[in-house]
DNA sequence: TTGAAAAATTGACCCACATCAGGACAGGTC
DNA sequence: GACCTGTCCTGATGTGGGTCAATTTTTCAA
């Protein structure tokens, strides 16, 4: 499932994982304070991953889909920081983390790997504070459209044609918002015709006007 | 200068360590575009960094201090993602990556070290995000205060008192706040007896008041 | 099929922070 | 000394999104 290895390291993929779990729509893969032990790939599925602070609030630090792993988190201090629920019902294949470790000594491709799948993971929470710390409401909704309909469609499904399989509050606790705003800045994009909600159903009906949210074009006044 | 590590180790890590690099305050240790070669570990002096979306807004993503690593962004698409800019004179260790993916096959120490470097940073982002997404001003700059001179203190620093290498924009720009709001919350603080300011001296009065405003205490009206 | 809980929408009002603007202060240069 | 320039502070005003509340729609269990 990851790309750019040969079959003869795919095997050693295999050799890897140590068996495949199922996770219920709403129960946790992992939670928080739990003994750190393996990283999941997830096969199918769709999660999220959130962290609580001590007095309660909670912080979606991200949405996960096949082909994606979690557990990155645990690492550090052997425990995860982070609970991980299923949004619908999914498999994952498990890797003992300590499997991975010495697998890596001995496949440089799954050591360059699994480096990368750590550093990627580092840019793209670069890019959710740069869009928690100076974007509007509009032009978060519009960057999270366009980011999900990507990696779908990367998977092979539409470019145009999504269905969530979050609540807009956790759409909103991701993006900093309150669930009203979410749902309100669905309607005026729903308005203006940029988009088509029916509930968790949506249809991007124009990709440019999404994008030029996110990118403001600097207009006629550019000197 | 990590810890945990025998001497033997040690010697290795020299061995890692390609040279070492002077960089002037207000200078690039790398920036957006450059080609990925090397992590950097961070000897003395203070750097920000930051990410700029394509419009020209700027996001800091983080301070590092001595002993601390920069330029994990880079390995996934061998170019950084961000710029890295010296806030003082500074020195810094350069680690190739090559080098260190070689020697960390063969140091399984080192190699356990860099994984947790990486998911530390990981689980850091994750609590920016949860202060970006769901803290008042006022929770923010706490939390950004107790947590700078709590590293500050595991280096031989006062508890108590610091100063700050970065001005308030770039407070504000880590926090999500605009330069005034970072300002005027200071002037709260100050007001309250909670802390002292005269410019980047700040001496921390109430340590637990601090801790208060981050972790707001339920006080009386829990049922 | 019915009933109850969960999720989503929408309106009215409010507030924390942004914006705009004026001025003070420090550090450096001539 | 006088003069910049960058940084910081503070006041007045505006506004985007939060809060509170009412209603509708969906989901799902019995």
């Amino acid at each position: 499932m990851p790309l750019g290895l040969s079959n003869e390291e795919l095997d050693l993929i295999d050799d890897m994982v140590a068996a495949r779990r199922t996770i219920k729509r709403g129960s946790l893969l992992f939670r928080n304070g739990e003994k750190f032990t393996s990283l999941y790939a997830i096969r199918t599925g769709f999660f999220k991953t959130c962290v609580t602070s001590e007095d309660g609030r909670d912080q979606v630090t991200g949405f996960q889909m096949a082909g994606e792993v979690v557990g990155l988190d645990g690492i550090v201090n052997d425990h995860h920081t982070c609970d991980a629920v299923a949004l619908e019902d999914a498999e994952v294949c498990v890797m003992p983390f300590d499997r991975i470790e010495e697998l890596s000594r001995v496949v440089n491709s799954l050591q360059r790997h699994v480096h990368k799948i750590m550093s990627r993971e580092i840019v793209r929470e670069h890019g959710v504070m740069l869009l928690l710390g100076s974007m509007r409401a509009e032009e978060r909704l519009a960057t999270f459209l366009l980011n999900l309909v990507q990696r779908l469609h990367a998977r092979g499904f539409s470019q145009s044609e999504l269905v969530l399989r979050m609540t807009r509050e956790e759409i909103g606790s991701y993006l900093g918002l309150k669930l009203e705003t979410v749902s309100r800045t669905f309607s005026r994009f729903s308005e203006e015709g940029i988009v088509e909600v029916k509930q968790r159903h949506v249809r991007i009906l124009n990709t440019e006007a999404l994008k030029d949210i996110v990118n403001p074009k600097s207009g006629a006044g550019t000197v």
